[in-house]
DNA sequence: TCTGGGGTCCTAGGACCC
DNA sequence: TCTGGGGTCCTAGGACCC
């Protein structure tokens, strides 16, 4: 049976998100010049979030260090990511994209796919999308490409070719043409060393991946993966679109400082901050963790992580800390400068049956009530997948 | 130039149990 | 005394995605 899977992916999401903003307040299009969305630009670890067309033809590059950027580009316009307008205008753009079919899983916050088998009306599909494309930027005034295939791997490599405002087909007999040619490092779920892996075996092209036994590459990227990049390169996929929202499966804060910190005061205060940014999220979502890990970068990039198992699932904040402090003790020898430190916790579980222990630590009470005075100052800031 | 933050999945080795 | 497998759980590490 022949699927017909929709990929609508939003050209740039930041920076047109944050150029519609500024469009209606009577300011430039950023989109025209060469411009990009980042942190703090002041701070010297800051990297590029999104970069306008203009800004990624003279060679900016998204995850770009700021200053690197500004190397190559001294007249660019930096702008500050604006997250609560991102979410709505994300949700606008869902909104339209389920309008046309509710068999919807949105991937990220500016990509989804839309099953449209059996719901294009006998009109052509690029016809259809045509329409969408066209709806989204009537209404929201930002460019989406929309990439038609007969799976979603396909419709998703599709939305990846000519960019912006534009509608692609990948159907399975187009799969030589259109895909074959393709550097392997194009294909999804290739990366950059997967890709430097086969390319030392002499596999440049999708094509030379198609055309390679799946047992020839056990060797290089291990059973499961091997037997995925023979049908990706194939162009098959029989995935679903799944509707349903997962579970989260691990929850984690992570902070990198602009000078590497040496003080251990100055490290065991980072902890806890992201020890309260976890634990804060985990009651917000009614999770409690079984697992905590710590783990942190230390200034040549290099990290140490640790992660323990604990008897009972909880949202406690103090029990969550007590646990990475103890294993930051065992890893970090508190002295070697470190970049960044981060706070793990995983085995989510929405078990609130209380295990009432006799020895249950007498300090829990204190523990509890200063969580939900945190809480309520901290209010319930939502995030995109919500 | 000097590299963020938040996720998912897979693999491998060791412990432990039957 | 020495020998076997299989299954599950845990930890560490590495790859990918946006």
């Amino acid at each position: 049976m022949s699927r017909t899977i929709f990929h609508i992916d939003v050209n740039s999401a930041f920076l047109s998100w944050s150029a519609v903003k500024m469009v209606m307040e009577g300011k430039p299009d950023i989109r025209l010049v060469p411009s990009v969305v980042s942190g703090d630009p002041n701070d010297r670890r800051s990297i590029i979030t999104a970069a306008s067309i203009p800004a990624k033809k003279l060679g900016v590059k998204i995850a770009q260090p700021v200053s690197m950027a500004l190397r190559t580009c001294p007249d660019l316009v930096i702008v500050r990511g604006d997250w609560e307008w991102y979410r709505q205008c994300s949700h606008g753009f869902i909104d339209i994209c389920r309008s046309y079919s509710p068999v919807l899983q949105q991937f990220s916050i500016d990509e989804c796919f839309i099953d449209m088998t059996g719901r294009c009306d006998g009109e052509d599909p690029v016809t259809v999308a045509t329409r969408l494309k066209d709806e989204i930027k009537g209404r929201l005034g930002f460019t989406v490409n929309v990439g038609i295939g007969s799976n979603k791997l396909l419709a998703k490599m599709a939305s990846d070719f000519e960019k912006p405002d534009k509608v692609h087909t990948l159907w399975s007999g187009e799969v030589p043409e259109k895909m074959w040619p393709l550097e392997v490092r194009d294909l999804l779920w290739v990366g950059k060393k997967t890709a430097e892996r086969l390319t030392a075996y002499g596999i440049h092209t999708i094509g030379d991946l198609a055309a390679m036994p799946p047992g020839r590459l056990v060797r290089l990227v291990g059973p499961k993966f091997a037997a995925q990049l023979h049908e990706n390169a194939n162009g098959r996929d029989d995935s679903p679109v799944e509707t349903e929202i997962p579970e989260a499966k691990s929850c984690s804060a992570e902070r990198t400082f602009s000078e590497d910190l040496t003080d251990p005061k100055d490290i065991d205060r980072a902890l806890f901050n992201v020890a309260c940014i976890v634990a804060h999220r985990i009651r917000r979502d009614r999770f409690r963790a079984s697992t905590v890990s710590m783990f942190i970068k230390y200034n040549d990039f290099s990290v140490a992580q640790k992660q323990c198992t604990l008897d009972q699932p909880t949202d406690v904040t103090a029990i969550i800390l007590n646990e990475a402090r103890r294993m930051l003790a065992e890893v970090w020898d508190g002295a070697s400068p470190l970049r960044q430190v981060g706070l793990g916790v995983s085995k989510l579980t929405h078990d609130f049956y209380e295990q009432m222990s006799l020895f249950e630590d007498p300090r829990m009470e204190y523990y509890r009530d200063w969580d939900r005075k945190y809480d309520a100052e901290h209010g319930s800031v939502r995030y995109f997948r919500d």
